[in-house]
DNA sequence: ATGGTGGGTAGCCCA
């Protein structure tokens, strides 16, 4: 079983490239964030012709969230009950085996603005809601886009963001904050290339000299971790023509 | 040199 998550800045421009991924890597789980795509204009169709069902919670311009999936999935929560907000950056959802949490956390700007203090309480309410969701469906993956580089192995050049936005320890604190709740970052449970990097800066052609941070992760509940057998990141798509600034992140669970 | 590029959308906001 395979399961995905990728920041695809507008699912209208990069919906070629989201088809063919699919096609290609067949996960049988790909959430997506930054799909800038009102739930009105979804093309749910086009996914259901490549065999993908679709959850969806957009917004117009910015934000929006969406699960695809080999088999539907069912209890679709987008609004916490301890957050009130209208910004789309939340789908959960049960599957077969495992309950998906799919986030687009806040950017935060600068560390100190309102936006940080709009993200650190976001964060703070959402791993609370987690705490809850783990105790109803203790087989769950939490997964999307964080805006957090966990450690300084996943920055490029930690001495240049120091206590930047997505690297402040605020903002690792409440990544560690999560992983307490009972969750693992599924990448470090396994050996991986130095210099792994999720997302690239468009500005100062910061792919090709990888000057790169690990902003999206998989976290996995305890309950899953033994059937977690890789995770990786696909930095094929970030190549293609007008890319995504994002590329996917994955993991494969044998779940029998 | 607080720059640079890209998406959404119509003069900017957001990342």
């Amino acid at each position: 079983m395979k399961i995905a998550t990728w920041n695809v800045n507008s699912l209208r421009v990069r919906l070629p490239h989201v088809l063919d991924w699919l096609s290609q890597e067949q996960p049988d789980i790909l959430a997506v964030q930054e799909t800038k795509t009102q739930d009105a204009d979804f093309p749910a169709n086009v996914f259901a012709d490549n065999g993908y069902h679709a959850l969806f919670s957009g917004q117009k311009t910015y934000n929006g969230v969406a699960v695809f999936s080999r088999n539907p999935g069912s209890e679709r929560l987008t609004d916490p009950d301890n957050l009130d907000d209208p910004q789309r950056r939340i789908l959960a959802a049960s599957y077969d085996r495992f309950r998906i949490i799919n986030l687009y956390v806040p950017n935060g700007s600068e560390v100190g603005s309102e936006k940080f203090a709009y993200k650190m309480d976001w964060l703070a309410k959402i791993s609370e809601f987690i705490r809850r969701e783990l105790e109803r469906y203790p087989h769950t993956i939490v997964l999307g886009d964080f805006n957090i580089a966990p450690e300084d192995a996943d920055v490029y050049d930690p001495a240049l963001w120091r206590d930047k936005i997505l690297c402040s320890p605020s903002e690792r604190a409440a990544f560690q904050s999560l992983l307490k709740a009972g969750l693992h970052d599924a990448f470090r449970l396994f050996e991986q290339p130095e210099s792994s990097f999720s997302w690239w800066d468009y500005r100062a052609a910061g792919f090709r000299r990888n000057l790169g941070l690990r902003i999206d992760h998989i976290l996995i509940s305890s309950a899953l971790k033994p059937y977690c057998t890789a995770c990786r990141i696909d930095k094929a798509p970030r190549k293609l023509e007008k890319p995504s600034d994002h590329t996917p992140v994955l993991i494969e669970l044998d779940l029998k």
